[in-house]
Parts: structure tokens; C-alpha cells; sequence
DNA sequence: GGCTGTAAAGTTTGATCAAAGATCAGAAGT
DNA sequence: ACTTCTGATCTTTGATCAAACTTTACAGCC
């Protein structure tokens, strides 16, 4: 009933979010779909700086959009995600919408249910916890592996982030800003931990909780009278002691913090609607 | 050259793998390719004990053959994954084989060049100390969550499957038998630390270091004076005292041996192959 | 009136096909 | 003899199409 069958593809009103729309969090995060490494900052060969030439396949931007989306808390939990409607919305054929699908499901961002669809899945109580530990035991781990590569010139750069985070807190009220400034900080760490392996696995653990980061982060604000940025900048202050131990604790806090506010308002939902 | 273009597909001597071959493995294991809950055996309702029925699609069973051959290390790294040549292998289009790749991929098993082919991974120093730390950092949290939920059943289970083990070493050299044992000694405590979080990561460890299961299983026994299963039976001990450090410590020291043995094959490796 | 069986619409899955890109071999030029 | 260009072959990627499967709606029956 909210189908309509003929719609010529990528000219309903909304346009393909990708063509020219590099956001901060595609530049700074860490590129997923992109294998290609790009040439180290150390070497002074002229070659070497040349960074690889970028392959847009159609499959690869429609994965980083609905990502992004997902992260941005875009989609709802327990949304249905349907082959067409997407392809429609983004302007391509099915093809590459259900290649992204099946890549966002295998990264446990989607579930797929026994009819065969695919849908957002809910979140509740027990996955909420089992999240929150996952989370805090690894993202913990590589705060401690990135305080012995971090550089001064990087702790600079998560210094600039957190600022920019407190000064969209004080203005406006632009949650999609917010995830990736948060996104930007966290994964300007986890980069520098140099783990290829712990890397994609934060990110498959940020997929999972991204419906809900919209929600923390307008939970966030002053819950407790901290300020959003008060753990950010903790975490900061161990990294420059090289105090791995404060740093995972601070980043545990962090974490614990978003989920604790999560939590509430899921036991809210939950004996509002205990269906 | 070792193509042959007009192969009639399924036919060039090699059966479809999957076909009634319902292995020790496929029992075993977790399914994760079927998001369909079983019945809890602690139900009395008669209803609730109908198994959900098997639904059969191609890019399952294609899915599913691949991750076997994987985690059994039937393919060497660095091996190209061509995909027409794997549906003939398999006897299917290329359609669910190119799904069934894309999902590999996204789950690290895979390495996407950025010659948009496909292979193995190549397992470096760095990246095995990495899949290491991982495996011990996660495997180690899940044991430790385990403890509290095994049942004396779910022991006597391991008891079983590593007296299978060990009645194994001592008769034949069947590498892909031990590693389905091995497999599911591990799996059977990672199943019961009852997080949907972390087996699917743990499962996704596993396939990253599959290619090298083989060569750890075949230099595993009395590398040192211990047999097989010497940390296969402590983890054991310590399950039934309930006691999760040790657990933990007996099953990092498992992985560590293997992954030192195999630190020891790679450093050969390089040392011989220095390109 | 409510339940059951059947038909129709809509969706996913798998196959085929065309086009773009990559690899490799061979020819031409220095 | 070595490098570079070009063409042919092979591969992946994206589109279209047919078939299997779900779901929903509707009519018939108890």
C-alpha cells in the first residue's frame, strides 16, 4: 500500500545522498568498504604520497550511505527494509541494493527475519547489555594498544574534534553533527591502535547500537550534569599521561554512559508497550 | 590456463559438496547463517518443540560450504577466488556464489584487491599477532561468561568431544576431523556464554585464522611434550570448579600455543620466500 | 459471524545478459 | 634487447527477467 510500482527510479523528491556529499564523518572515518591503503605519511618518496584513485562502484556508495544512515540513527529499530523501496530512493536497480543489504546483515547491522526479509533489528534489554559489554571490553582494549602510537600531532587533532563537539553543543540542536563528531573522536583512537582486526569489529559494534545513538546523544546533554564532552576530554588527559589503564577506564565510563541513559528509556518503552 | 570456458557447471568430477553431508561441523556448529531460533528444551509444550523448517536456499548452502572449506583450511592464502570458477565448482549460477563471497568478505574471511578480484588473505607476522591478541581478549571474556551457564550436560558434552579428540590423534592424520573436533570443543563453551554479540565475532576470528587451522593441527601434537588436548582438558577442570580466570588462562595459553606454532611456520615462511 | 481455502499481488531469489574494467600477450618502436 | 602501446580475452558489475515463496484479500462454507 505504500508502493507504487512504475516510479521512475531516483526522482521522487529525494535526491541520491552520495553524488558530492563528503561529509566530515566520510572524511574522517576509516573507509570501510575501501581497501586500498593509502600511502604512509612517512615516507618521503613522491610516489608514495599519491593516494590511490578512488573506485566508485555503485554497490560501495550505496553501502556507505545506508551505513552512514544507520549510524546516524536514520532508521528506526524494526524497521523492514525492502529491496525496491531502498533501490527506488537511492536511484539505482536492485542490484547493488541488495548486495549492501547482505553486507549490512553478515556486519550484524540488519537481521534478517524467517519470511526472508530484512529488517532493523530491535533492540532490547539482554542485546543492550551484551552490546555495552562488548563494547567497553573492546574499544577498552584498543584505547590501551593506541596509547603507545598515538603522536602529539594526533591527540591535537581529537583536541580540535571535542572542541568542535562542544561548540555545536552550545548552538544548534543537529544530532546527525553530533554522531559523527562523537564517531570522529572515538575512531580517531581506535585508528591508532593499528589493529586491522579490532578495527572492523568496532565498527560491526557501532552498526549494531547506531539506531540508537540519536537517541543518547539527545538523552546526553546534562543528564547528570556532565557535559557531553566530559569523558571525551578525560579520555584526552590519559592519553597525554600515556595512561592506558585511565584511558580504558575513562572510555568504559563513556560507554557506560550512552547504554545507562539507553537503558532507562528502554525500560521506559518497554512497560509503555509490553506487547 | 586453467580455465576451461564451456564446462557444462557441476559435472567436472567434483560432487556438489553439500548434498547429504550433514558433517560433525554443520551439527556442531552454530548455523549462523540461519537466524531461526530452535525451541528451548526446557519448554513442556509440545508445539514448542517442532523445529522450524529447513529452508534451502543456494547462496546458504554455497555460503556455508565456503565457511567449511575455510575454517578447515581446504584453501591456501593468497589463493584467488575467481567466481565463476567456484559456481562450477559448486554447480550453481554465479549468482548466490557471488552473494556468498560479498558476505565472506564483509566478515574479513576474505580479501577484497583492489583489482576488484578476490582472495585469501595472506597471514603476515603483524596481522597474526593481532588475530592472536584478539582471540585471546574475546574467546577469554566469552569463557569467562560461559562459566556461570554451562550445565553439567553441557561438560559432559566437552568431555565427550575432546575424549573424541584424543581417541582421533592417537589413530588417524585426518586434519579436517580435528579441526571440526577442535571447533567444537571451543564453540560448544562459546555458545553458552549466551551472547549474540560476541559469537558472531568469535565466529568471524575463527574464519580469519582458518586458512592456518591445518598447519597448527599438524604441527600441534607433542611440538612440545604435551598432547592435544593437555589445555582442552584444564579448561575443562576449570569449568567444572567454576572457576573463570583459570578457564580463561587455560584457554588463552590454547591459543597462544597454536598461534606460536604457527609464528614459528611463518617466520620460516618468510625467511625462505623473502619477497 | 467466524473460519478455511483459494486467488492475486508483491517480494525475494536465482539466471542470463550487456557493459565496463583488468590482465595478458604480442607487435611495434627505440 | 628492452620498453611501450594495443588488442583480445577474461572478470566483475549492474540490469533485466523468470520462478519460487509470502502475504493479503476475498469468497465460500460451517
Amino acid at each position: 500500500m505504500r508502493r507504487r510500482p512504475c516510479d521512475p527510479p531516483g526522482h521522487d523528491g529525494r535526491r541520491p545522498l552520495w553524488d558530492d556529499d563528503p561529509t566530515a564523518m566520510a572524511e574522517l572515518s576509516s573507509d570501510p568498504g575501501e581497501p586500498t591503503r593509502r600511502p604512509q605519511p612517512g615516507r618521503r618518496n613522491a610516489l608514495s604520497m599519491l593516494a590511490p584513485v578512488e573506485r566508485h562502484t555503485v554497490q560501495q556508495r550505496v553501502y556507505l550511505e545506508l551505513r552512514r544512515s544507520l549510524i546516524e540513527g536514520q532508521f528506526a529499530a524494526g524497521e523492514v527494509m525492502r529491496i525496491q523501496d531502498v533501490a527506488s530512493r537511492l536511484g539505482t536497480s536492485t542490484m547493488p541494493v541488495r548486495e549492501a543489504l547482505g553486507r549490512l546483515v553478515s556486519e550484524q547491522a540488519l537481521e534478517p527475519l524467517p519470511n526472508r526479509s530484512i529488517r532493523v533489528p530491535l533492540l532490547t534489554r539482554e542485546r543492550l547489555d551484551d552490546l555495552a559489554a562488548a563494547r567497553r571490553l573492546i574499544e577498552g582494549e584498543a584505547v590501551r594498544l593506541a596509547v603507545r602510537r598515538l603522536t602529539a600531532d594526533d591527540i591535537a587533532k581529537l583536541r580540535r574534534i571535542t572542541r568542535g563537539y562542544d561548540e555545536l553543543t552550545a548552538g544548534e540542536e543537529d544530532h546527525g553533527h553530533r554522531a559523527i563528531y562523537n564517531h570522529a573522536f572515538h575512531f580517531g583512537i581506535y585508528r591508532a591502535a593499528g589493529s586491522k582486526v579490532l578495527l572492523p569489529i568496532i565498527e560491526s559494534l557501532w552498526l549494531q547500537t547506531g539506531p540508537f545513538i540519536r537517541a543518547s546523544a539527545s538523552l546526553y546533554d546534562g543528564a547528570d550534569g556532565l557535559s557531553a564532552t566530559h569523558h571525551h576530554w578525560r579520555i584526552i588527559a590519559a592519553l597525554e599521561e600515556r595512561d592506558g589503564e585511565a584511558a580504558a577506564a575513562a572510555l568504559g565510563e563513556d560507554v557506560e554512559r550512552a547504554f545507562e541513559l539507553l537503558r532507562d528509556r528502554l525500560a521506559h518503552d518497554e512497560a509503555e508497550t509490553p506487547t
